[in-house]
DNA sequence: ATGACGTCCTGCCTGC
DNA sequence: TGCAGGCAGGACGTCA
């Protein structure tokens, strides 16, 4: 589910609420996350972003990885055990869900606090972190796919997982001439690959995920398809500028809520009603007015306009 | 080496 | 109404 913007905007939220904390226990129903008893104990400094795997920084030089993958959120709040409290009543919390139906089964439900949580978001809670303040850290991960580790600074951020990783777009010292080497790079050693593929491919540039592909592409006149060879450099400095401009505008609307995606706060991202292509099928390209499409690329369905991104030509409407 | 496809999982939507 | 199949924002592994 998140991508750059998505995750910088959930480890914003993270460190302003969790800084300080100690993490005082966890309950988990999902041992293949491999979180243990071992992260228990520590205080938290602060929260930090590597691509799009939340970094939560402890004061004794320890980290906890956690990449939500497809359909992870990180959310604060506090949660109680169905059976604990709601079981006798039956009453639904206040805002919150009642029980019964597709509820009665689940183990956690929400203690109204903050934030106006889904209720997809608390009814696939797998892991909660209890934090000394009462409130609790919960991973909210529908199809189990998101990782977490924990280890010393040394073991998480020397890992191969997070060394082998692309620049990260937004940082400043990433330059167009660093862009042009890595592009050029990649254009050597696989001419053929597909721009899009290129885009996603998190060795080459950290944190875009299928929706900003799309938005830069789109933004750029740029066939999805477009093989590595076939981009010119001005197309290459359009990439480049459009990279920073679209995720830094997605951060600055609090990321993208295509569908179930919320902030810590429970807070939709206000991007996907500015989206340019994303999810945008039939509808009017907003440079051409034509209907854009969706195909398969790698697997990943992608979205364009077939009269203004066009493999070959840079400008067309 | 490369690219196509399968895999981890689950729930929802669509079309028959 | 039911049910099989397809689909989902990520990333790795396998195989030809």
């Amino acid at each position: 589910m998140p991508e750059l913007p998505e995750v910088e905007t959930i480890a914003r939220g993270l460190d302003h609420k969790l800084r300080g904390r100690e993490i005082t226990g966890f309950w988990t129903d999902w041992p293949k996350y491999g979180v243990k008893k071992s992260v228990v104990g520590h205080q938290i400094s602060h929260i930090g972003r590597r691509a799009k795997n939340i970094l939560i920084f402890f004061q004794d030089k320890h980290v906890l990885l956690v990449h939500q993958k497809m359909s992870g959120h990180l959310i604060v709040g506090r949660w109680q055990r169905a059976n604990d409290k709601f079981k006798k009543t039956r009453e639904p919390a206040q805002g919150g869900p009642a029980l019964g139906g597709k509820w009665q089964n689940q183990k956690w439900l929400p203690i109204p606090f903050k934030g106006p949580f889904t209720e997809d978001e608390n009814r696939f809670i797998r892991l909660i972190f209890f934090l000394d303040n009462g409130r609790m850290l919960a991973l909210s991960d529908l199809r189990r796919f998101a990782k977490i580790r924990f280890g010393t600074e040394k073991e998480v951020l020397e890992h191969e997982d997070l060394a082998k990783l692309g620049p990260e777009p937004l940082d400043p010292k990433f330059r167009l001439k660093d862009f042009e080497k890595i592009f050029a790079k990649a254009a050597a050693r696989r001419s053929n690959l597909k721009i899009k593929q290129l885009l996603l491919d998190q060795e080459f540039i950290s944190g875009i995920g299928n929706i900003y592909a799309d938005e830069i592409l789109w933004f750029v006149k740029t066939h999805p398809a477009t093989p590595l060879k076939k981009i010119k450099p001005a197309q290459i400095k359009a990439i480049y500028a459009a990279t920073k401009k679209i995720l830094a505008k997605a951060i600055k609307l609090g990321g993208t809520s295509a569908d179930d995606y919320r902030d810590s706060d429970g807070n939709k991202g206000r991007y996907f009603s500015v989206r340019y292509a994303y999810a945008r099928e039939k509808m009017p390209c907003y440079r051409c007015k034509t209907q854009l499409q969706r195909i398969k690329i790698a697997g990943r369905s992608s979205h364009f306009c077939p009269k203004c991104q066009i493999i070959k030509k840079l400008e067309c409407c």
